[in-house]
RNA sequence: GUCCCCGUAGCUCAGCAGGACAGAGCAACGGCCUUCUAAGCCGUGGGUCGGGGGUUCGAAUCCCUCCGGGGACGCCA
């Protein structure tokens, strides 16, 4: 619960008792209360809140909606409410409510109170996965990697700051189709540098990451791998790859402020024999079927367009297949939701892993998949097209060398996932204006300057029961205490509707209404009362961009 | 052909579980620094919310259709 939930269940439940009052004295008549809402207007002279309720009901009351608002609002007005200042009717018939400002003012000792906290839902005990980047470990991290890591880590510290206990999950692909080609690209490499004069698999791993990796596996084992069995070599060189390609993910995503619990190896799902145990379910339950020397899954009989192969006709079971395996694994460890993150390339694997899931006997509800667009990137106005395999692109930890992990989080983030994302190198490199990152950290650093002032100055701001909020009347102190007001819900809305990119709009519109307050108002060498205020409204916003760049993973630089 | 995302100011985009005159940044123009950081603030101009139809008291928001841009439709992952 936050203080504008609060606000908003009160006002909700006075017009219910008020329209009940209504029926009960027979002046509107009514079967079941349609579900309105309580907003807030846009138009600032509609009220601090607006009620729809008398346009929805004037069908069934048989009445025309300004006459119903009429009636509530005269109903609401034999009760008088401390918190309500009038109730107005306008317009088609809503009802605006004007509260007077005794609420705002108790926001600053919750906060001060609250500090890193504020903003922070009470835990609700559910249990949230989520799932993000699990880039193969065949090359660098490119820009959809780098996207989906700000989107899934965004997201997964708004949910905890919604009250779920959250779970980060990297699926690490060091098994099947892609790993041989892999392996391949390896070997040949291997036995290339080493005389063999040997082609170069067609779809190999052509970029010269692989190649570097195979010299430094020559600096360690020289040609010692000549001699083995070929079987032998392949794991050898294929041991060595991946754990230096799991190194390379973990260490840049750690730099990208990325940091998961867990990393899950596909090929621990095919060692205990996961994928031939889904398969076998799958199979006495009746959802699969053979044709042309292959095994189909019944797609269709979830709503999916057509089927689609588990096990090939080779016998090797395809992605698909260890991928209901690992969702049945996730199931099963008991997480009342799942969300994975996924490029919008995967979207056709959506429906038939939601019917998967089905066909496993858990609730395909409980999974939510969300797609983002993927990123196009431009330097200085050339898109570069982004190829893992021939290795010419722009990598994370060159992304992050090049503009910073802050800007590119932030970049990445703003951004609805829904959007394609255009990133331009050259213009992100400038960091000017264009940069909104700048922009936020710009009001952190000058709240930190208040203070560094105030302390040379030997002011030091009271506790806060010595400081009366109700001296902050002007608009832009009125408005900048109603946005830190906003911000635990905000955050609720983000997490319900799985939408990093509402907090970084909230920190830029905050940011906004600081600077706008700053060029208008003094904090220090005013009469001590105000100042004392003041001081405290710096603190509690200080305290709120903080937080909401911590959601975003994003520095809050004292001085810039 | 089927499916997904997008189309809002010159540019990049918010807004979209329907709500009252459509928002921000950049760009353009004009102001604001002898007192807390001008990476800032204030103001001006700029839009048939891709087109058409429908549902509704009310549509940028929901539905249908068409147009335009991007993407997916492998016994790849």
């Amino acid at each position: 619960m936050n203080p504008v939930q609060e606000l908003h269940n009160f006002l909700k439940k006075v017009i219910i008792d008020a329209i009940e009052a209504c029926r009960e004295e027979g002046l509107l008549n009514y079967q079941q209360l349609p579900d309105f809402v309580i907003e807030v207007p846009r138009e600032k002279g509609h009220g601090d809140f607006a009620c729809n309720i008398a346009m929805l009901l004037a069908r069934e009351a048989r009445m025309a909606p300004r006459k119903i608002a009429e009636t509530i609002v005269n109903m609401i007005n034999t009760v008088s409410y401390d918190q309500i200042e009038k109730i107005e009717v306008a317009g088609p018939g809503f009802i605006n409510i004007f509260l007077n400002d005794s609420w705002l003012y108790d926001i600053p000792a919750l906060v001060y109170k609250l500090g890193d906290i504020y903003g922070y839902n009470s835990r609700l005990g559910q249990r949230v996965q989520v799932e993000f980047v699990s880039a193969n470990p065949t090359g660098n991290l490119h820009m959809g990697n780098a996207r989906g890591g700000a989107i899934g880590d965004t997201l997964a510290n708004i949910l905890d700051r919604a009250g779920y206990d959250v779970q980060r999950e990297f699926y690490i692909n060091d098994a099947g189709n892609q790993i041989e080609i892999f392996t391949d690209s390896l070997e040949t490499r291997y036995l290339q540098l080493n005389g063999y004069d040997l082609p170069f698999p067609e779809n190999g791993y052509a970029g010269q990451d692989v190649v570097d990796t195979v010299k430094r596996i020559i600096s360690r084992y020289g040609k010692q791998l000549l001699d083995m069995a070929p079987e032998q070599r392949r794991k050898t060189l294929l041991d060595y790859a991946l754990e230096e390609k799991v190194d390379y993910i973990h260490k840049t995503l750690e730099n990208f402020g990325v940091n998961y619990d867990v990393w899950f190896s596909e090929k621990t799902l095919h060692e205990a024999g996961k994928i031939d145990q889904v398969v076998n379910y799958l199979r006495e339950k009746g959802y699969v079927y053979e044709e042309e020397n292959a095994l189909w899954f019944k797609s269709t009989l979830f709503g999916d367009e057509k089927d689609e192969v588990i096990m090939r006709a080779n016998g090797l079971p395809t992605y698909f297949a260890a991928d209901i395996a690992y969702h049945k694994d996730k199931f099963e460890r008991g997480f009342d939701w799942v969300i994975n993150v996924w490029g919008a390339d995967h979207h056709g694997h959506v429906a038939r892993m939601k019917g998967a899931i089905e066909a496993l006997g858990y609730d395909p509800v409980k999974l939510d998949i969300l797609l983002m667009q993927l990123v196009r990137l431009y330097r200085g106005g050339n898109i570069v097209r982004m190829s893992k395999r021939t290795g010419t692109t722009v990598s994370l930890d060159e992304l992050i060398e090049e503009v910073g992990r802050d800007a590119a989080r932030f970049f990445f983030v703003m951004r609805s996932p829904d959007s394609h994302l255009d990133f331009d190198l050259e213009l992100a490199k400038q960091q000017n204006q264009e940069n909104p990152v700048y922009y936020v950290q710009y009001a952190y650093a000058r709240i930190c300057s208040i203070f560094r002032q105030a302390e040379v100055a030997g002011v030091r701001m009271p506790g806060i029961t010595e400081i009366d909020p109700s001296l902050l009347q002007e608009e832009e102190e009125l408005a900048l205490l109603r946005k830190v007001a906003d911000f635990p819900e905000e955050i609720s809305v983000a997490a319900r509707a799985m939408a990093p990119q509402r907090i970084a709009r909230y920190v830029l519109d905050l940011a906004g209404l600081f600077h706008s307050f700053y060029n208008h108002h003094r904090v220090l060498y005013q009469d001590q009362a105000l100042q004392n205020a003041r001081l405290m409204l710096m603190y509690i916003t200080r305290i709120t961009i903080k937080n909401s760049l911590d959601i975003l993973g994003v520095n809050s630089p004292e001085r810039m």
